[in-house]
RNA sequence: GGUUCCGUAGCUCAGUUGGAUUAGAGCAACAGCCUUCUAAGCUGUGGGUCCUGGGUUCGAAUCCCAGCGGAAUCACCA
């Protein structure tokens, strides 16, 4: 808000200066550096080529206009082509107040005619448990909903999960093979591990099958895997799954209620939730009327085998099956199936996909596909693609056991902030239940910030053996900054918002924070824009950090004066007030103490 | 080979619409600070050819071009 009344005022300046009509919203006044006089600077260079003057003289006119004409300017100073602004004092703390006074500052309110964006994300296969790379995936997908509610859109999260196909029938078979009738109450394990654990006995005989008829009638690995009898029973097992018998069906029903009752328990710790999932046993066959509808346009073709393909050549890119030569959909054609169904159930304006790196192509094509085939939203479809979670060895293999997975990870991170608070004395008044409460908070939130801090689009490593850290730019040190602020505001004896504070001038560490606090709005419409939770995560941590380094040599409850007093603690509840909000838009929580 | 993305301190990362002599944090290392609001903190020291080379500009880690290095992808898999 002030940035704005310094962009009018500037261009303003400009116009009856030299006649020059530059737009507002080009001029950004930036927060000075620290090393120079004054709160916010103004780039005179854009206007060098009207004023036709040298960059001083050119900032001192405008910087003389200001002070004429702008009640916020105080007085201004000039280097080279930098003018610096010193704003009036009664002007920060009435910016703080209506920050303080303004209970969704920097959230953008939804209305009727808001635009409705489906995000979907996590999308897991229903043959094994989450892992670190659904948690990158959740985290994103959930916290970019909230930002983009913060934006002022209509949120609908959805989840496409993956019930059908080979992989759960590998585990089907495994389970009625050697599981000897096991469920999730006869062994007490939740049940996406129990069906990931046959998954994987699946994979072990049947590797230990190929590896056999290598060595037993010299096959090479790929005649051998041809042969392999495991193999050939999972498939047919799928043909049965088509066919829809009844036996097969049932299983398949059954193992996978066990695996859902698992992933619900594992999104409920994270914190994720979603309000419509879709199940691609129900959307796998939607997507091949499209296409033949498409093929019926000529927007594709037919080859001699009966397969059915789009040429994207014109596009850049290349031909792309969607019907095998027998009829059948491929990956593809599903996802245009989901697409209908959803285009059915919501008035989408905008498209959301979380999905990792490896599917840029696929995302693509899809977007193209979709414009061609007349969803609106389509041509703009935004694949937000996420890097890989590297293990410091490589990549995670499901089969060779190197998952990092998703429960016990955050029975880790819970564990170690235990380990860390068991020598605090603040958490010693609370009961076990509260203190769970909070040992949760804090263990997940470091989770979960050293995750979102990250710029999405690359890959990140992570160190099992290190763990995540406690101290530093992480989670936890939000979460002590805000706590800390809590605590002060539990033993401040003042009627914070009785008082009046317009009396005070603000230091420059305070009107920094002052300015730090305003940014919150820009930095909240930026992430929208650009879909990235790390602005936010980056934002706090330099607010909380810039608190921490102001108010620790600060006593604030005995500062004498009232209204600085006041003035002081207003400035740290709004902090606080920020913290929360940010946070909140990274699907973290603030404790009161910690 | 084509396409897309990435390359900043020993490590993990900020630096997104080009801006200020000295490019910032955290971790790790070293030296300090707990009878005063929570030490999951604060203060200080050391650590850099911003991958390389050109170009645009008053000004480039940021934009453009070329190259180098890494990742992903280019299936009648999902």
């Amino acid at each position: 808000m002030i940035d704005s009344i310094l962009s009018q005022a500037t261009a303003q300046a400009v116009k009856e200066l030299y006649g020059l009509d530059y737009p507002a919203d080009k001029i950004v006044p930036q927060t000075t550096k620290k090393e120079f006089e004054g709160n916010e600077t103004i780039v005179v260079f854009p206007f060098l080529k009207a004023s036709h003057k040298a960059p001083a003289a050119t900032a001192q006119e405008i910087g003389d206009y200001l002070v004429e004409h702008c009640d916020a300017v105080e007085k201004f100073n000039v280097i080279q082509g930098f003018l610096n602004i010193t704003i009036r004092p009664a002007f920060w703390t009435g910016l703080l107040n209506q920050v303080a006074d303004t209970p969704d500052y920097g959230f953008t309110a939804v209305t009727d005619d808001s635009q409705l964006v489906m995000i979907e994300y996590s999308s897991p296969n229903t043959n094994k448990p989450l892992h670190l790379g659904h948690v990158r995936n959740n985290l994103l997908g959930y916290s970019l909903s909230r930002i983009m509610h913060a934006c002022g859109y209509k949120v609908v999260k959805t989840n496409i999960v993956n019930d059908r196909g080979i992989h759960i029938c590998k585990s089907m078979l495994a389970w009625l093979k050697w599981g000897n009738g096991a469920t999730p109450e006869s062994t007490g394990k939740k049940g996406d591990h129990l069906i990931g654990d046959y998954y994987v006995e699946f994979d072990k005989h049947y590797k230990a099958e190929v590896k056999q008829l290598m060595a037993e009638r010299g096959l090479t690995q790929e005649e051998a895997e041809k042969q392999s009898t495991l193999m050939a029973e999972a498939r047919e097992m799928l043909r049965k799954w088509e066919e829809g018998d009844a036996e097969v069906r049932q299983l398949w029903s059954m193992m996978n209620e066990w695996v859902y009752a698992g992933f619900d328990e594992t999104y409920r710790r994270l914190g994720v939730d979603f309000d419509k999932i879709y199940y691609e046993s129900n959307t796998y066959l939607e997507g091949k009327e499209k296409v033949m509808e498409g093929l019926e346009k000529g927007l594709f073709y037919r080859k001699e085998d009966g397969s059915v393909w789009a040429d994207l050549t014109p596009d850049g890119l290349d031909h792309k099956l969607l019907l095998r030569s027998d009829g059948t959909s491929v990956y593809m054609t599903q996802d245009i199936g989901t697409a209908k169904l959803r285009y059915q159930d919501y008035p989408i304006d905008k498209m959301i996909y979380v999905v990792g790196n490896e599917q840029n192509y696929h995302f693509q094509v899809l977007s193209l596909l979709l414009d061609k085939l007349g969803f609106k939203w389509g041509k703009d479809l935004i694949h937000f693609s996420y890097g890989m979670v590297e293990l410091p060895e490589g990549k995670m293999k499901s089969r060779e056991g190197t998952v990092v997975d998703a429960d016990d990870l955050m029975d880790e991170m819970i564990g170690t902030a235990r380990q860390m608070s068991d020598e605090r004395e603040s958490l010693r008044d609370l009961s076990e239940a509260e203190r769970e409460d909070v040992l949760r908070m804090i263990g997940l939130g470091a989770l979960k910030y050293f995750i979102l801090k990250v710029d999405p689009r690359k890959n990140m490593t992570f160190n099992p053996k290190e763990s995540i850290d406690f101290n530093g730019n992480t989670g936890p040190f939000l979460q002590y900054t805000y706590a800390r602020i809590q605590s002060i505001l539990r033993k401040s004896q003042d009627d914070i918002d009785a008082a009046d504070i317009s009396t005070v001038a603000p230091n420059d560490k305070e009107v920094a924070l002052i300015q730090r606090l305003i940014d919150f709005t820009t930095t909240v419409a930026d992430a929208g824009k650009n879909y990235s939770p790390a602005l936010i995560a980056n934002y706090v941590y330099e607010l909380a950090k810039e608190f921490n380094q102001f108010y620790h040599d600060y006593s604030i409850l005995r500062e004498e004066d009232t209204a600085v007093r006041v003035f002081r603690l207003k400035l740290a509840r709004t902090v606080g007030q920020i913290i929360k909000r940010a946070v909140w838009l990274l699907g973290m929580e603030v404790p009161e103490r910690m």
